[in-house]
RNA sequence: UGCCCGAUGGUGUAAUGGUAGCACGAACGACUCUGACUCGUUCUGUCUAGGUUCGACUCCUAGUCGGGCAGCCA
């Protein structure tokens, strides 16, 4: 979807993390910082990774380094081709203009090639770059994917074996689970584990052969089953699956696990920083053990952990998002109230303000939540700058100027964006009958109102003042018109333009203005920390969306995808990817506007 | 209860042995042809107890509290 250029983006921002990579900078040690994002391909990107892709793309975009786009797609039964488009979409729709030159792709149909590193044999496959934020993605270029490496990870598998760090274990997954011990009490050795290299070897052939059945035998590294760290209890490194691959085709049937491919990946591609989230700690010996165990010839990567995104009044567990679209609770991944990216995306938060955002949330090793207000607060601001101001009714109520005459509009001159250096106008008309906002209008007002009231005065915005005279109800005792006179020459430039009223409301003539259909979106949840309910589907808003037909100003007609809005006192507001666009005919088919976010209101009511 | 990580205003985050600062938020006020924006004022903080030091948010020890780890998931 097509996106207005983004503000640039603020000074670098400094954490820990990026000391570290400064370091390591000033030092030399690499020719090159190459950082990673690697999703597995198994559902689709949320705020949190948002947090996740700006740190590694900032960091390299800080360095003029690199930052590759990974599918860590190790595991073929979770994974599929629709997440990895959807993936791929977003990141390249939040880095774009930002740090799209550092997007690390590959050629298409790539491998891992053998090359010579200091005198020894060796794999690697380099990355493809576009040279500057504003080139294109080649058709040549594709993300880089773990599956691709297969072939070199049984080959360091084989390595590992034969330098008696591996074996194979005929142990079933119900066994394994029971000789691991506990985090208290230390494991036992499998009866498998000193097994001869060439016995090992025979077998792991076999293995990948597809002579044995899901589950019957493993792959294990053979480290330590009384380590405190689970993880380094003879961790898993391959496992049998009889199931054809979304990438990699029906070639396999033995896959790698995380622990095991991972740290190769990043070894292969030449990543110097390996940036993942606090539950990763424990893993990361095992990380350096793999690495390591193999004496491979070039500078090894290395492992950091930085604390997720945690959001009031947000979900972001893959599981509990699925369910949520499962249960039709929401349209789907990309309804606008999910925190999805292209969720996100499609409520018309411009991606500079989600950057804005992750960014000043921090980095650190703090398990926070922060407030949504800090998020609401980022939008506001960018959207503050850049959207066109437009007048649109959301709940009209007739209101007719009785000194104007029908069929002679008075022509009043609106401003675009009061923000601008130097902003630009746009003709508005005022005709005899006009709507305003329902709420806009009361009869019996509470105190400190400043809206329009019986016999009050309030100024219509861009015309003039008017007065309530009278209203017209119907026989239920309804308001259905409001009729009041214009004072004509408060108009802006007329003789009594300074007069002054408390207030001054939005209004569309009703002449010329269109119906459009405008979708208003609230938190999806009524409490701060929906993950902390036992049943989170019972805290969901049952006022999370209303959808009512709005009228709007007549130059909002020619609006289209990617186009900001503020409808003046309501909010920020954009189109829906589904809403027609171009000339629409009268009585064909209405534009779908969705609301962003309000504006702040600090009005107690 | 074994190992690992962490703790600074309501929230998030700086201060790398030397003035506890910034942002969000809240309250009040100014301005206003958006009850927005902008501007001003105010609000609240170093988990506890010891120790090292001229000096501790920072270093050490112990404790308290919170989080993570026992998938052939990532």
């Amino acid at each position: 979807m097509p996106e207005k250029p983004d503000s640039p983006a603020p000074a670098a921002p400094s954490d820990f993390i990026r000391d570290i990579v400064a370091g390591h900078v000033a030092e030399q040690r690499y020719a090159k910082i190459v950082t990673r994002f690697p999703p597995e391909p198994n559902g689709y990107l949320h705020i949190g990774h948002a947090k996740s892709i700006c740190l590694n793309f900032g960091i390299a975009r800080e360095h003029q380094g690199q930052c590759n786009l990974r599918f860590d797609d190790t595991n073929p039964v979770k994974e599929d081709l629709e997440y990895v488009e959807s993936i791929t979409r977003d990141v390249q729709w939040l880095i774009a203009g930002w740090a799209d030159h550092c997007l690390g792709f590959k050629t298409k149909g790539a491998h891992p090639v053998a090359i010579t590193s200091n005198g020894q044999p060796d794999y690697y496959l380099a990355a493809f770059q576009v040279p500057s934020p504003d080139s294109t993605v080649p058709a040549f270029v594709e993300p880089f994917f773990a599956s691709d490496y297969f072939d070199q990870l049984y080959a360091y598998a084989v390595e590992l074996i034969k330098r008696g760090k591996a074996y194979v274990c005929d142990l079933s997954p119900e066994d394994t689970e029971k000789y691991r011990g506990a985090p208290d009490r230390p494991g036992q050795e499998s009866p498998f584990r000193n097994r001869s290299v060439a016995e090992n070897l025979d077998l792991f052939t076999r293995m990948k052969a597809g002579e044995f059945p899901d589950g019957a035998r493993s792959l294990r590294s053979k480290i330590d089953m009384a380590s405190p760290n689970m993880w380094l209890r003879d961790p898993l490194l391959y496992r049998i699956r009889h199931v054809a691959h979304h990438h990699a085709g029906d070639k396999w049937c033995l896959y790698p696990l995380y622990d095991y491919a991972h740290c190769l990946s990043d070894y292969l591609e030449g990543i110097t920083h390996s940036i993942c989230t606090l539950e990763f700690v424990d893993h990361r010996p095992l990380y350096d053990w793999v690495l390591e165990s193999l004496g491979l010839p070039r500078a090894l990567p290395h492992q950091y952990e930085f604390a997720k995104l945690n959001l009031g009044y947000t979900l972001v567990s893959k599981r509990k998002l699925l369910t949520l679209v499962t249960e039709k609770v929401v349209t789907g991944w990309d309804d606008p109230r999910m925190p999805t990216l292209s969720g996100l995306r499609r409520r018309g938060i411009p991606a500079s303000a989600l950057r804005t955002f992750v960014t000043s949330v921090g980095v650190t090793k703090f398990d926070s939540v922060t407030e949504i207000a800090v998020f609401e607060n980022a939008i506001r601001t960018e959207l503050n700058a850049a959207a066109q101001r437009r007048l649109g009714v959301l709940r009209p109520i007739k209101l007719v100027l009785t000194n104007i005459p029908a069929g002679e509009p008075v022509a009043c001159t609106a401003t675009n964006n009061p923000q601008d250096e130097n902003p630009t106008t746009r003709p508005l008309a005022l005709t005899r009958e006009v709507f305003i906002e329902t709420d806009d209008f009361a009869e019996m007002p509470p105190p400190k109102y400043f809206r329009l009231k019986p016999g009050g005065e309030v100024r219509l915005k861009y015309a003039c003042i008017i007065k309530c005279d009278e209203l017209v109800k119907d026989t239920s005792g309804a308001i259905t018109e409001i009729r009041c006179t214009a004072q004509l020459d408060t108009r802006t430039g007329q003789s009594n333009a300074d007069k002054k009223v408390k207030g001054t409301i939005h209004w569309v003539s009703a002449t010329g203005c269109i119906d459009a259909e405008v979708r208003l979106y609230d938190r999806l949840f009524t409490v701060p920390e929906p993950a902390a309910e036992e049943d989170f589907l019972k805290v969901v808003n049952p006022k999370s969306l209303e959808v009512v037909t709005a009228k709007l100003e007549p130059s909002l007609a020619t609006a289209t995808h990617g186009d900001r809005f503020q409808f003046e006192r309501l909010g920020y507001f954009a189109l829906d990817k589904d809403s027609p666009v171009g000339p629409l005919l009268v009585g064909g088919p209405r534009l779908i506007f969705n609301r962003t976010i309000t504006l702040k209101d600090t009005w107690a009511k």
